[in-house]
Formats: structure tokens, C-alpha cells, sequence
DNA sequence: TTTATGCTGTGAAAATAATCACAATGTGAA
DNA sequence: TTCACATTGTGATTATTTTCACAGCATAAA
């Protein structure tokens, strides 16, 4: 079974696609139809929930409660996870904001910064700690995925701490490349790149 | 010449990382050297570089300026870009906040929100109008290239007005797959589906 | 000079990802 | 029942991306 990034990605954005029909009670749906939604084509979906190992029917195509239940087995952990969010700035608030409550088995639990004004406070339901005790609570708590907002000078002893701690997985805003053990999972979600690739298509698709 | 999202992506982060080598006084690196700090593969940089069409020499690599110049002509476009952002929340401020500066042809210099109590404002040094006069203003100074940061309520709605005034890219901060013509280039960074996939491979890479 | 060294540039091969195309299926109309 | 139809599941194919591997080259040391 291929467990590509790419292929993880769109089973994540189906899932997210199908639970906005479920809600809008929706019970059956076609490749063709989820794929427009998703644009991609329905080849690729057919291709990938045969790969998640969930059948549809002809007549029919795929229930929409079914699949979700399918790729919740595929996806989602065994028990709920708490996330670490690193830097209380704007980003890390919206983050918070745009995350929690949306996803049923993840959920960010534990804030740091290093700003005294910052710690010790609740955010959207979260409370927030000095940076300092950062390793200490992510191990108590079996924190294994973190959210780095920080400015790209702090990323890196961020991270280094965050590896201490036995993180498996980072998400990184900051515009740097960190450097982190070959295990530890880390995708680089930097604003300056990102816009630059969207002006640059945004120029060359039209010569 | 081949400009898949992915290569082109590859090349805007060899600049950052050029760009950084700069500043530090260095005038030569190695393809293995710049894989390193990017992550690659060695044959993957010198393939890339060979594709921009930038020669170094076996004896000294490349030279850091000149390949600094060679990205800038195949990557930037002819003459500096204006760039709107669409949201003023969190997400919004932060994105301002992390991108302009950053980046020699491009800047954000048009912002937008509904609420009365964030617009005719400066921000950063940026003006900021209501959303009826969205269409208006990205005519009147040539806006090519948006970024949408409000709530996904108001996500297609707004993808609406861009694409009337003549928008070719969008990067959508919006956790909803926008509807817009092929022509219109969209890079999704919905942060939820991000958290997911890294919290998955967090998970997944550990058994 | 000559030689040894360690790169680059790149054709060829391998790996990965997406699409094609169609047999099999199940439904509803006749 | 039977037939026509639209869709699934998937082997085969095609396209794309990455890596391999090595000839050719520039330099420095002998």
C-alpha cells in the first residue's frame, strides 16, 4: 500500500470534502462527483480509496458515512493527540483559531513562548507556558506532533528542543530549513517561498 | 524547459538559501553543499541548476552571486508586483508581517477586510480598504497575484471578485477548495489538512 | 609539464505517479 | 425477465520525477 505524501494529502482533503456533504446530508456519492469537488480527476479517486481499501458500488457509488468511517481507519491515530504550538504571535493565534475544534482526533493542547506577557495565559481553551518548560511538559504529556511559529532566528533552538523532547513531526512556518534527525518528519510551510511560487505562476501561465 | 510546481518550488529555495550564504561573505558552494542545506539530493541541485540554464565549474562550484542572478531572471518577473491580501484577522497581520521586506520584486501594497474597524487604516506601512472596492483597486495598480485569509464563509465569495478583476494567482489560507477557472492558478495552504498529514506522518513513520 | 583529484553536466535508467480503458457489476425501465 | 446504462475496480500504459554513473574538465601538487 502507497503511502505517499501526495496520496495522504488528497485522502485528507476528501475526508474534509465528504464531512461538509455528510453535514449537508449527503449519503451517496460518485468518484466523478468528489473529484470535481477535490479537482482532481476520478481515476485518481478511484485509485486512491482502493487503496485505503474501501469499495463502492456501480449503482451507487461510495457512501458518504462509510467512507469517512474508512479513511478515519486509514488516517487518524488510534487515541486523541495533543499538538504543541511554539510562538504566540499572530500566526500562532491563528493557528489555534483556525485549528482547534475542527478535527476530531487532534487537537493543539499545550502554548510557549519565551515573552513573560505571553505565558501563563489561556488562549482559545489552551494554556500557555514559558519556552523553558517546553520539554518537560511535551513528554508528560505524549506530545508527538509541534507547530512552530516563531521568527526564523528562534526556529532552530526551537526545534532542537522539540527533537529533545521526542517530537516525530513539526510543521514549520518559519522560512528556514531545519535541521533535524532523518526521523523526525517536518513540513516546511514558509509564507515568503509559497507567495513567490504563486506570483511566479501567476506570471507564467500567461506567458 | 520543464517548471513543475515542484522544481520551481526546489529553485525559489535555493535563493533563500543563496541569499543567506551571501550575506555571510561566501562566493562559492558546492551542488552537495546547497543539497544539504536544502535537503536534496546533489544531482537533484546540479539537474535543477543545469534546467535554469547556469553553468559552475568542477574545480570551484558555483559562484553564489552569479547563480543568485541566474534564479532571479528565470524565477522573477520583469518588474516589481504588487500583491493584495484579503483578511485582516490574525492570519492576515501575520502574513504581512512575515513576507513584506522579504522579498525584492514583490509586496504586499493593497489590504482588505469587511470590517469597518479595520479598514482606512495603515498597516505595516500598507493601506487598507473595505472588500467593495476590492475589484477597483487591483485594476487601478495591476494586481496579479492575491492572498486570501478570511474565514472560509467568505472564501469564495471573495475568489469571486478576484478572479473578476483580472487576478492569476491566489494563495487560500481557507480550509475550502476554491471554484475558479483553470486559467487562475491556486496554492491551497489550508493549515488543518496540514496539521493532519503531519500529525500522520508523525504517527505513521514510527509504526 | 604531468598527474591526481574531485567536481560538474548530462544521457540513461529507475522509481514514482497519474491516466487510460475496459470487463464486471448492479440497477431500473421495458 | 431481459436489456441498456452508468459507474466501479484495476491491469496496463503513459507521463513525470529522481537518481545513477561516468566522461570531461579545471585546478593544484609534484
Amino acid at each position: 500500500m502507497n503511502r505517499s505524501e501526495i496520496k495522504i494529502e488528497r485522502i485528507i482533503t476528501y475526508r474534509r470534502i465528504l464531512l461538509k456533504l455528510y453535514n449537508d446530508g449527503e449519503k451517496n456519492i460518485f468518484s466523478y462527483q468528489l473529484a470535481n469537488k477535490c479537482q482532481v480527476s476520478s481515476a485518481q479517486v478511484r485509485r486512491d480509496l482502493m487503496d485505503i481499501g474501501y469499495s463502492g458500488s456501480p449503482a451507487n457509488g461510495y457512501e458518504v458515512q462509510c467512507l469517512i468511517k474508512s479513511i478515519a481507519e486509514f488516517i487518524d491515530p488510534d487515541k486523541k493527540q495533543g499538538i504543541a504550538l511554539v510562538g504566540l504571535g499572530n500566526l500562532g493565534r491563528a493557528i489555534i483559531d483556525y485549528f482547534n475544534g475542527q478535527s476530531l482526533k487532534l487537537e493543539i493542547v499545550a502554548l510557549f513562548d519565551k515573552n513573560p506577557n505571553k505565558i501563563n495565559r489561556v488562549i482559545a481553551g489552551c494554556h500557555s507556558y514559558h519556552i523553558n518548560d517546553l520539554k518537560e511538559i511535551i513528554i508528560k504529556n505524549n506530545i508527538k506532533t509541534a507547530v512552530i511559529s516563531v521568527p526564523s532566528t528562534d526556529a532552530q533552538q526551537v526545534a532542537d528542543v522539540l527533537v529533545d523532547g521526542g517530537i516525530k513531526g513539526i510543521l514549520n512556518y518559519a522560512p528556514i530549513i531545519l535541521n533535524v534527525p532523518d526521523s523526525i518528519y517536518v513540513q516546511n510551510r514558509d509564507m515568503i517561498t509559497t507567495l513567490e511560487k504563486v506570483s511566479y505562476f501567476a506570471n507564467y501561465n500567461n506567458k
